[in-house]
DNA sequence: AAAAATGTCTACTATTCCTATATACTTTAT
DNA sequence: ATAAAGTATATAGGAATAGTAGACATTTTT
């Protein structure tokens, strides 16, 4: 499962997202919004800020706003920062390797092998969805109704 | 990331599955073989038995075996009965659906809808790996070295 | 029949991780 | 100078995971 950290963060670029031509977004106003603890919403954006999809702004008329092009953000990448790994055991994880304890032979394992064909499945998929995926696919969405 | 309880099960899957020809084998043999605490695994293996996956004996003599074909024994279910969903957020899994508290449109959601992508991806490898092919993976990996 | 070898069941404890909150600090605009 | 933001770190509470304990039930062996 998905912590509410990565939810909240992909909630919130995504907001972000849609915002692009206006100036940058107050953490209360995205925190309104969207339902999300506002001191919880604060770690996060700091979090996306340092890893760089996020620019802030200090001060009266300060806000967030995104660093870079919604096309350019992918879920992968924010799952990396907020969660960590992709990989459902350590041992199959491309940036979050480590050995499983009890594991003898990890080259001959098994379990491993399913797990890391696991991860190439979901990873295609993360690789492959940006921030403005899902904003053309709501706006779609919307008008189907 | 999988649970050391579901990890655990495949484990004893795989054991058990390469146990067919033999005996029932012991919580204990089993326990001691992959480093598992003994009655952590008696738990799991009773989850096991009761989703069906496994026959039991008790007294001398007793232990547990398959009680399906190794190639009828699918990950996506082991993991179903140890850890639950398989997606990564409860609005995009198909056996543990439930809505997300925040959620205002779940119709129009690009998130859940990105992560029903992933939930498919994911899906179709579990739901294609059996115990029997992680067995015929490792004897093959093991040939290789 | 008694004893030993196993699995069954329920409850409890410990630990870790997640979620959220609190507090003090820094920068910027007016 | 003051108010409106973001920055940073610490910590508390709670839920989920991992593991333990003990009494019980069934089967085999002697």
């Amino acid at each position: 499962m998905l912590s509410k950290k990565t939810k909240y963060a992909i909630k919130a670029l995504v907001v972000l997202g849609k915002n692009m031509d206006n100036p940058p977004m107050q953490i209360q106003k995205i925190a309104e919004q969207e339902s999300i603890p506002k001191k919880f919403l604060e770690q996060i954006l700091l979090d996306l800020r340092n890893a760089g999809f996020l620019f802030s702004k200090k001060g009266a008329g300060g806000g967030y706003s995104l660093n870079k092009k919604p096309e350019d953000i992918f879920l992968v990448q924010v799952m990396r920062v907020t969660d960590g790994p992709i990989a459902m055991v350590p041992c199959a994880s491309l940036n979050f390797y480590h050995k499983c304890e009890e594991c003898e032979d990890e080259k001959t394992c098994g379990i491993r092998s399913a797990f890391i064909d696991v991860r190439d499945a979901t990873l295609k998929v993360l690789t492959e969805t940006s921030i403005a995926h899902i904003i053309a696919r709501e706006d779609k969405m919307k008008l189907l109704l």
